[in-house]
DNA sequence: CGGCCAACTGGAAACGTTTTCACACCAGAG
DNA sequence: CTCTGGTGTGAAAACGTTTCCAGTTGGCCG
């Protein structure tokens, strides 16, 4: 209840029998005091209950210590955790974050850069619908501004801090083949607003393609699809002769397990399965999932020692991917019967909820 | 590459040939300003791109747009969720969010209140180890400062964003004993440092007992024995005729599931698992997690309303405790036989791993 | 034509810092 | 004694806004 309004150092010189100058140099030991000043000053920043306006610091050093972060939602544990690990790196240097959330959105990607910007943060850190495509972004680059990516591929000019999604895709591929499946898919929440599952598709696709196995299903599920099993069960029950799926990601994939359970298929008998991202909670299922593991805590703690670098004048330098790491798991194993069809069956892929778009590379 | 410095209300005024104060009142729409000013500032401002400066306009007209958000991780998805949920109910209204995460670290919750309120927040949402302790979180409030808490039960004068845990717990033990278990633990991870776990474990004991149940195990798990299932199953096992676990979170409740499977203990035909918190992914698996249902989003959203009607200068009103809802899944059951071993066992609860702290309540 | 009001305009103060600059003082060297 | 150089100090400018206030127009009414 006592003093509603802030004490500035204003308040503390005149306590002190100073000057706001003298003050000044006091608190931050950045000048010649006399030891008598000295403690008067400290004594009456003591009493007063005083502390540093950011505001007022910011706008004379034109640093306001903050930097901005977008992702499209913290309700992803995965972004959140990439977060997280911004936060780490950034603890200790006297840096906050500002936050925001784009719910997927490329139009609020743009509006939440500006409003960062606007908020004169003096760095950015960003995971948006499309980088190369959003003009709040283009003209921060231009300009100079130190900007960090994080899960995006890198892009001239603009480091970025990532897993190679291509080669993590032909991996999982790899591991299909060599197993002997022939039929396979690959599920994805939101592809159109995810390059990273395009990237994952296009190498899942390539893979397999120069192994010579038929091209592989893309499904595009709806949230509804992906969280009622019944939904992903019948989408499933489409695909002929499918012995194995990968997933975009964790959760995803177990949803493929549960419906499969509803189709009266076994997982991994019937069906393999196969996720990414590598989230702490497959490893506990009864059957631990098969995953592409990454570390989005690691890379939102390169994302912000690049953007630290960056900001302190130093060259832009793009780190290598982050390693990835293939975890077996009891939902991958060789299909059932070695199932001798061939492959220029008319119907696969099939065409239900296939998506067209241009894929990256290839 | 072109202007690497900012520019300001002052260059759009010198471009369009008047006074800073038009300017302003032109890009504002705050006064009157005749047709042909308007455009030529309008214009200026267009080609220049300029854009506001939060911190000049935070200084003069203090306040910063800006509120503090302060939870102890966003690695842990229940908060990540909260934090998303406060973005949602802010979007629109102007204001950012400045984060801070503690780490389950009382003296870094400190620390961090102290930042964010020199960053000038407007408005403070806090989860933290112990609000009550806090002489930061004291401090503020004590000046009136705009405080809102999530998780925490309220605290008079501090409305919080909450539900019953002790409550809900209750429903727990009604139903462990309804299905005729009898001896129960309780799981935590940080019990210490998480008043959320000992309102759950006071309420779980406190209907245990209310019904003539021995008091249940209360035991505390280092981060290395919840993720290890092996290690769960030692502590586990110590346990004697322990027929139900209540987890303190569904991701405990779920190694505790996969600890069984490696005792080779079926669930729930020998051991019954309820969780809490209602994560998606507890749905999902082949035997659905019973769970207490919370909508961490719902929390964040209420809180931050709170919030802005506090900073409005409305009063301070505590919202009754969100809606919980208990989720049946294929985790829980009666226990296997009728054990008629009779409650005076001088062996429970065990020791081992034993916790004892002071409890609220209960 | 004088007076008055409205519409429009810009100078200047204020917000809380840091930093530059000039001044005062004092010791020691010449 | 005067000069030099260092040390301690505070006034003032600057940072980018908004807003108050006073000023200048122009129109309209008596």
């Amino acid at each position: 209840m006592s003093q509603r309004q802030k004490i500035t150092i204003k308040d503390v010189a005149r306590e002190a029998g100073c000057g706001i100058a003298t003050a000044s140099r006091v608190l931050n030991r950045s000048g010649p005091a006399s030891a008598e000043v000295c403690e008067r000053v400290e004594k009456a920043a003591q009493e007063l209950g005083f502390s540093f306006s950011a505001i007022g610091r910011a706008l004379q050093s034109s640093r306001s210590m903050t930097i901005g972060c977008l992702v499209p939602s913290l309700a992803n544990p995965v972004f959140a955790e990439a977060v997280q690990g911004v936060q780490e790196a950034l603890s200790g240097t006297g840096y906050q974050i500002l936050i925001a959330s784009s719910n997927y959105d490329g139009e609020a990607d743009n509006q939440a850069i500006a409003t960062l910007l606007a908020k004169d943060v003096d760095g950015l850190i960003v995971t948006m619908v499309a980088p190369e495509q959003s003009v709040a972004l283009t003209r921060a680059r231009q300009r100079g501004f130190p900007l960090s990516l994080m899960f995006h591929d890198p892009i001239e000019g603009l480091p970025s801090a990532h897993v190679d999604n291509f080669e993590a895709a032909r991996e999982v591929a790899r591991r299909f083949c060599e197993l002997g499946h022939r039929r396979t898919a690959f599920l994805a929440l939101r592809f159109s607003t995810s390059d990273r599952s395009r990237n994952r598709y296009a190498g899942f696709h390539a893979e397999c393609r120069a192994r010579g196995l038929p091209d592989p299903a893309l499904i595009e599920l709806s949230e509804a699809e992906a969280n009622t099993p019944r939904l992903l069960a019948e989408i499933l029950s489409t695909l002929d002769g499918l012995s194995a799926v990968f997933a975009s990601n964790d959760f995803l994939a177990i949803a493929v397990q549960k419906a499969a359970r509803l189709m009266g298929k076994s997982v991994p008998r019937d069906l393999s399965v196969v996720g990414f991202d590598g989230v702490e909670i497959g490893r506990l299922l009864d059957i631990p999932l098969a995953t592409i593991e990454t570390a989005p805590g690691a890379m939102g703690r390169q994302a912000a020692h690049t953007l630290l670098d960056l900001m302190q004048g130093g060259p832009c330098i793009q780190q290598p991917p982050l390693p990835i790491n293939f975890r077996a798991g009891g939902t991958l194993a060789p299909p059932r019967t070695e199932s001798r069809d061939d492959d220029q069956g008319a119907t696969w892929p099939p065409s239900v909820h296939l998506l067209k778009t241009d894929l990256k590379q290839g």
